[in-house]
DNA sequence: ATGTGC
């Protein structure tokens, strides 16, 4: 086998593969990567020698993960799952990401592909006019520093109250769109001026509002996709991909500059100045877990406004309301996330980077909705191919701290993509196949063009074999929207 | 990811 790394790294079943303690010095635990064989062979060199530094940080429990669309990250890979111990581990920025409480979001409708093929590039058009896309992009929600604090405090929450949204939404998101333990008064004036008037607003990079068809033939799992609102015969939903913006961006660089310092008062080493980290009971790690939490509920409000202005456009272009739509909520799920939950282990801090939370059935920390399905988890694949819609599982919960993939994860940098793809031709060229792309920035379109991405579909078969998700479906983009 | 640099 053919790796881009000299580690000795053992075959456990055909899509679990683990690197042993003595490859390293100062290993805790061994490290596990979740691919198949040929995509473990693709993986970056980066992701083994992350994945490895990170299984030497104080208190980690198990193993330290990578999922399949793993790559080089800050620090942690991007794809990366570690459990450390409440009381002896840390808590660490890089294994959260600069996009604090980045996430999924997935809405369904009553329309067809024949009812919105005729008015697809007004659609499109109206949503672009309708949700602020690009870097600085402002909102159209004007906030008080008080209503900005009620926001950090009460996520999801605040944006039903204030009529963006429905009641009914708030079952329908991880934690009911709002975390407890958000403390605005530990965030700095900064992160709080950085964030004040971009709620509601996409963002760049990799960020996007998809407009995406059922493929008919592509449903894995018709029971629970009707259960979860899908029913199929080319159904139109809409995918929203975004975070907390320069909030939660400022959030990250403030306490990575804090845990710096504090690193050296608690004397703890790393293999990697971005693995810097503090003791999760320490004052510093306390207070970035808090302000953490205010970026992780800005987050899901940000998709709440932004869900309620994709109903307003959809109304517009339809002539009825959302309601009438049936522009329902099915889920809303965060892929770049430290939270506290129960193990066998005893209660750890689970850091997912561009990891997703796959609770099973059994778990009694999901809603009822979601007892019989498992929780769903939502995978953005490249705007060019296609997307998943899929659920935990209880051997996820067992084996990967109840975590899978978030993605179909790079191959390319976005340098290298640039140099291959010119945005204004790939925008055609996916018009001809069916796909209108709105863009703020031509260079960020050739960025996320498809060939930069793996193949989605077989980063799905890994954690599929591997038993940590179930297929439900597929989806297909017909429209995107990117900053 | 990001007022894409301290």
């Amino acid at each position: 086998m053919n790796l881009n790394t000299d580690m000795t790294v053992n075959r456990i079943t055909d899509e679990i593969w683990e690197i042993p303690m003595s490859e390293k010095p100062g290993m805790l635990v061994p490290a596990r990567i979740y691919a198949t064989e040929g995509i473990l062979q693709a993986m970056d060199s980066g992701v083994f020698d992350q994945v490895t530094n990170v299984a030497c940080l104080p208190g980690i429990r198990r193993y330290a993960l990578c999922m399949p669309d793993g790559h080089w990250g800050y620090g942690f890979p991007i794809g990366g799952v570690a459990a450390f111990d409440v009381q002896d581990g840390v808590i660490s920025p890089g294994g959260v990401g600069y996009d604090i409480n980045c996430g999924m979001r997935l809405i369904r409708t009553d329309l067809t592909l024949a009812d919105v093929q005729p008015y697809l590039e007004k659609l499109m058009t109206e949503l672009f006019r309708k949700v602020p896309a690009g870097v600085g992009a402002s909102g159209f929600v004007r906030l008080s520093r008080e209503d900005f604090g009620r926001v950090m405090t009460h996520g999801a929450k605040w944006c039903v109250e204030r009529g963006y949204g429905w009641h009914r939404d708030l079952v329908r998101m991880e934690e009911g769109g709002c975390i407890e333990g958000a403390d605005p008064s530990i965030v700095t004036d900064h992160a709080l001026q950085r964030g004040i008037n971009q709620l509601g607003t996409l963002g760049s990079g990799n960020h996007y509002l998809e407009v995406q068809v059922v493929s008919n033939e592509r449903i894995f799992d018709p029971v629970t996709a009707a259960a979860l609102g899908i029913t199929g015969h080319e159904q139109i939903v809409v995918m929203v991909h975004c975070g907390s913006r320069g909030f939660g961006h400022q959030v990250a660089s403030d306490y990575l500059k804090v845990f710096e310092k504090a690193m050296r008062r608690y004397g703890i080493t790393v293999k990697d100045q971005q693995l810097a980290c503090a003791p999760f009971r320490s004052p510093e790690g306390q207070d970035y877990f808090s302000a953490m939490n205010c970026a992780a509920n800005t987050a899901f409000a940000n998709r709440q406004v932004i869900t309620h202005q994709i109903r307003e456009a959809f109304a517009t272009v339809f002539g009825r309301s959302a309601e009438a739509l049936g522009m329902e909520l099915v889920y809303d799920v965060a892929h770049n996330i430290a939270k506290v939950e129960r193990y066998a282990e005893g209660e750890l801090v689970v850091h997912r980077k561009g990891a997703t939370r796959a609770f099973g059935p059994g778990s009694p920390e999901l809603p009822e909705t979601f007892r019989q399905t498992g929780q769903p988890v939502i995978c953005g694949g490249s705007m060019e191919t296609g997307s998943y819609l899929l659920v935990g599982t209880d051997q996820a919960v067992r084996d990967t701290f109840g975590s899978t993939m978030h993605g179909a994860g790079r191959t390319m940098s976005r340098a290298q993509a640039k140099r291959t793809v010119r945005g204004e031709q790939l925008q055609l060229q996916m018009k001809k196949r069916g796909i209108v792309v709105k863009a703020v920035s031509m260079s960020g379109l050739a960025e996320e063009a498809g060939l930069a991405y793996k193949n989605i579909s077989e980063v799905v078969e890994s954690v599929a074999r591997a038993g940590i998700i179930r297929k439900v479906l597929e989806l297909r983009p017909i429209g995107n929207i990117k900053g």
